[in-house]
DNA sequence: TTATTTATTGAACGATTAGTCATAAATTGG
DNA sequence: CCAATTTATGACTAATCGTTCAATAAATAA
């Protein structure tokens, strides 16, 4: 709450006093992780203390309490989250960037390993609409999700073969909705049977 | 665990002993819309005593233990999505019923006092993968919901203006996944802005 | 009536929860 | 060297968790 950290958050400044001994964006990776797994209630506080191999002081003084520790691993969860859908749609003009994006989503929603779908999905069913402070996180979220799908969406109406007569945010909208039902449905369904469905959905850019 | 329980789980039998006080029905409606608010995890047992108004002694007579009386839960919860789906397609012949169907959606999803979503799709991100018997049972709703509307297409492919190139299991699946990205994205979007992804959606039947 | 059975209740249990704090350790400034 | 400051640690706390159970009540069977 200081001056210092109004420049980097969790900076502990190191001017004076005992140095940090942990790298906090690697405790934030691992906390992050263990909320994404197990969701935000289902995780104690002693769980994340395994999980970043620090004791339960260390991790309240970067943080301050539990619900801010939630706060951190979505903030960097959403980063990526954003950029691999900056990439995926640039990667390729036109319809192969969003067929690349979906896809993407295809594979991470039913894989073994990643079965647990995606922090920003959870955790919006979870702490929603209750918490109002991830409400807004949430929101904004998916706000810029949309928005990246709907540059994407304008981009092929100009140069390739998308129908020109749609709404470009409402499109965004759809697409986002659709990116979101398949983390849930990925849940027990199979990656073959999204794949069938990111065919459907694709044409609706024709 | 006795052969009279068989008949119907919750029956006391009544034939001998104290004849049970209260309405098991009405009990697991109020613990339905319990973990319905709040999650899983984030519903006590003091909690449910509150809502049934019962002591936690009954409740663990009827049900054992508390995955229990989310499974209870669960399953009013899904005869009611189910029946009311079926409803809704068969209300209306050909695209108004789909139409129909998924306008529910967008108005439970994004209102105020139904922001709380679903409890099956709360419950498959809390507790997916991890719990296996939740897992089979919430698989079981999906692919339900997917036969209905795999019905709703053939119905419509066969009588009204449908794609007759449509794979129908595919395209269920496309509507299955739209709807449960809307009661994602509901949570924070408006009602206006699912109804025009619903408009969106379908463009599909075409 | 008496025995048997089932339901109701709330106190109690041990485990776990999020969060705190006194103590020790490691650094910088003087 | 000696403050001053910050971090590290884990024992500790009070509250809450899910669950159990002995005592009591209300029904049926004999």
């Amino acid at each position: 709450m200081n001056k210092k950290q109004q420049a980097a958050a969790y900076d502990s400044g190191h001017e004076r006093g005992r140095p940090r001994e942990f790298d906090v964006d690697k405790v934030i990776a691992a906390t992050s992780n263990t909320f994404f797994q197990q969701g935000y209630h289902a995780t104690s506080i002693d769980d994340l203390c395994k999980a970043t191999g620090l004791a339960r002081g260390s991790l309240y003084g970067v943080f301050g309490d539990k619900k801010k520790m939630l706060l951190a691993a979505l903030e960097l969860f959403t980063q990526g989250a954003l950029t691999r859908l900056s990439d995926n749609l640039k990667s390729e003009p036109g319809r192969e960037g969003i067929h690349k994006a979906l896809l993407h989503y295809t594979r991470v929603a039913t894989s073994v390993t990643r079965k647990r779908g995606c922090l920003i999905t959870n955790t919006a069913l979870e702490m929603l609409p209750q918490d109002e402070e991830i409400s807004g996180k949430i929101e904004a979220v998916f706000r810029k999700m949309s928005a990246l799908l709907a540059d994407a969406i304008v981009q092929g109406q100009t140069t390739a073969a998308f129908n020109a007569g749609l709404d470009s945010k409402a499109t965004a909208n759809f697409l986002l909705c659709m990116i979101q039902g398949m983390r849930v449905v990925g849940k027990v369904y199979s990656e073959r049977e999204l794949k069938q469905v990111v065919a459907l959905t694709l044409k609706i850019l024709d």
